[in-house]
DNA sequence: ATTCAAATTTAGTCACAACGAAATTTGATT
DNA sequence: AATCAAATTTCGTTGTGACTAAATTTGAAT
């Protein structure tokens, strides 16, 4: 039972699909949308997934990861943001590239240089967006956050994690300043969606309701 | 006309055979053989990659690379090449395990990366082993040598290259301290494809028939 | 010139992972 | 309960790159 690089996309992608979702189970339409197939791709792929174990599968309602299925998801995201770290780190790739090099990088890293780069990096526990990445023994560290969003005018914060998928986002945070870690204060905040108002050293940004939805505040 | 990690193996192959080989042509069991497929299967890639404009085919006679066929040969070879450095160097990857590593990687290296590296490393001109990495604008450095197999008794010389396919040779030179760059004086040299008795740095080692002919010399 | 073994190519198949089109199931609405 | 749209699955096909088995070509030996 081999593990292609197309059956880690998937187990991964039920694995963010999950994260997100309330509980219950991935569709086979989210899953292909997110991966962008189609869902007759997604639906052959689901079948062939339960048949290795790696999810339990109701036709028609969706699917779950099994702990194999999960212990595969968390290796591949391991994988993924101790790349993005290293590529940062020691290679000096922009913030905004880092995914993409990693999303093929990925699938090809032996256990052998993981182990090397992770103690390059000191055994790192966030990637450059602030990810946490699981850990050697495959447990996913749990951080909750809030969207930035869901502040009010007034309300303080550390700005600690953003998805790493749209690079747009990344270049106009990196372009005023903005990384994880960075502390802030809202001064103002929109009703209906509006833009956020929000002081990062001194400076005062306008971040839009899509990109203030997109960042994660610690607590 | 896409170029998969396949055809990249095959240009690959072809270019190394073509090496070795006495200017003649490459042959399709030979091909086969190097890459551990079937005669049938290195035929019809063979066909494939005419079609692709990257080999000149001659029936039953066997193929050579076009101008384009070396172009992504050498590609591919810049890539291994620069991979072996890089692990080597800022990895510290052992030097019998880099080309396992590099075999797989270099097919997902981007340009972009592969910049990168080569900026870090100094734009290094040979990997761990002495081989010669392509230039940026693909020409590969040529560098006459002859095999350590070939000296007499008396003769002296620089070990600049060796084969990074065989990990066990590999294992052999690095457990005694030999490198690429060493200076030797040959000791003693048994004939009928004996062993040779060499002084490297003071210490006299024996090199069995098949390493000393895997092992190049400088001039 | 014929024969023969080795090299090469062709023909037919398989596994993988995608696709479009068509059938089926679901759950919400009437 | 019947209907209907959306989601899901099935069916048949495609493109890659491998395989085995069966031609075919070559070049050397008779």
């Amino acid at each position: 039972m081999q593990i292609s690089p197309a059956v880690e996309d998937y187990t991964k992608a039920i694995y963010a699909l999950q994260e997100r979702g309330d509980g219950c189970a991935v569709t086979t339409n989210a899953l292909a949308e997110r991966l962008g197939v189609t869902p007759a791709s997604a639906s052959a792929m689901v079948k062939k997934l339960a048949g290795m174990g790696l999810v339990s599968h109701v036709r028609y309602r969706g699917v779950q990861l099994t702990a194999k299925g999960s212990a595969i998801a968390l290796e591949v995201i391991r994988h993924h943001r101790l790349l993005e770290a290293y590529l940062s780190e020691s290679l000096g790739v922009p913030w905004d590239r880092v995914h993409d090099e990693a999303e093929v990088l990925e699938h090809v890293l032996s256990e052998e240089l993981e182990e090397l780069i992770a103690d390059k990096l000191g055994n790192p526990t966030h990637d450059p967006h602030g990810d946490p990445i699981p850990t050697r023994d495959g447990l996913m560290p749990d951080e909750p956050t809030v969207s930035l969003q869901t502040l009010a005018t007034g309300d303080c914060g550390r700005f600690v994690r953003i998805s790493d998928a749209d690079p747009e986002m990344l270049r106009y945070l990196a372009a005023r300043g903005i990384a994880p870690g960075d502390g802030f204060e809202v001064i103002d905040k929109q009703p209906f969606d509006g833009p956020v108002f929000a002081r990062f050293a001194g400076e005062v940004h306008v971040l839009g309701g899509t990109l203030a939805r997109a960042m994660r505040v610690e607590l």
